[in-house]
DNA sequence: CGACACGCTTACGTCAACGTAAAGTATCAC
DNA sequence: GTGATACTTTACGTTGACGTAAGCGTGTCG
């Protein structure tokens, strides 16, 4: 039967990560598995905070930003303020990742043309010979 | 009269590092300032390399990858085995770095998603009355 | 019964890229 | 000569995200 909860072996495996790491999100309280007397039992919830936590981490998030990303899903509608803030560091974030995407182009670029510059440099070498002569 | 090397100071500002920084990426070999008795003394190659340090940092290069890489601009046409090496390194990073670019602009779509529906139960919040009154 | 697999906690180790503090030297201004 | 300034070396500290090892509990297979 599909148990909803899956152990820290399941979900190392599907996700391609640590028993270390899951322990170590839970102690960032990034996730909340419930206990069954000593063991973790992680539910749907944990893996889909799971799988949002591994797509921020490739973005550059910090595991503190992620966990402030996280909130905001979760959190229903409850404080005001609170949800006014989070709002404000999504937005920031938002600027910071658009400013990161314009770099990563700008540096795509540059790093495009040096490598053509590389090539060149091989294929000289290669026509000038292996051997060293000129 | 402009003279031909800077001082640890005056490269400090210009790149907007600070010495511990320099005497870092010495010792990582990847500057080579000439000594004046004690004084390190940069020259227009240590410049040049610094530029393109910091230039590959912003690309997200290790300190040790972009080693590798000033070598392939440095060592003359000398070994095209380690050239290749390092071009084919360059071209990994690319990679690296445009799936980054197109995760990064999938992100920025959902986050813009999400801070929508934020403002909407914010919204919704203020007009419930702050009191917080259903 | 013993061995092994799986899980748990506690706690020290690691790596990159510097920061920071302590202590010494050399030069210039006064 | 005495600070003040600028530079040096040596060496331990920091941060983030885990790795790794020690030692213990529980179950289960043969």
């Amino acid at each position: 039967m599909t148990e909803e909860t899956k152990s820290i072996r399941q979900m190392c495996d599907e996700f391609e990560v640590t028993p270390r790491t899951l322990r170590f999100y839970e102690a960032k309280e990034l996730l909340f598995p419930i206990r069954e007397g000593q063991k973790r039992l992680f539910t749907k919830r944990d893996a889909a905070r799971l799988k949002l936590i591994l797509r921020g981490k490739r973005f550059g998030f910090s595991l503190e930003q992620i966990r402030q990303l996280l909130d905001m899903y979760q959190r229903g509608p409850q404080q005001l303020n609170q949800m006014t803030k989070t709002y404000e560091i999504a937005l920031e974030r938002l600027a910071d990742m658009e400013s990161q995407r314009d770099e990563l182009n700008e540096a795509i670029g540059e790093l495009k043309a040096q490598i053509e510059w590389g090539e060149q440099q091989i294929n000289e070498l290669r026509a000038n010979g292996p051997d060293g002569s000129p």
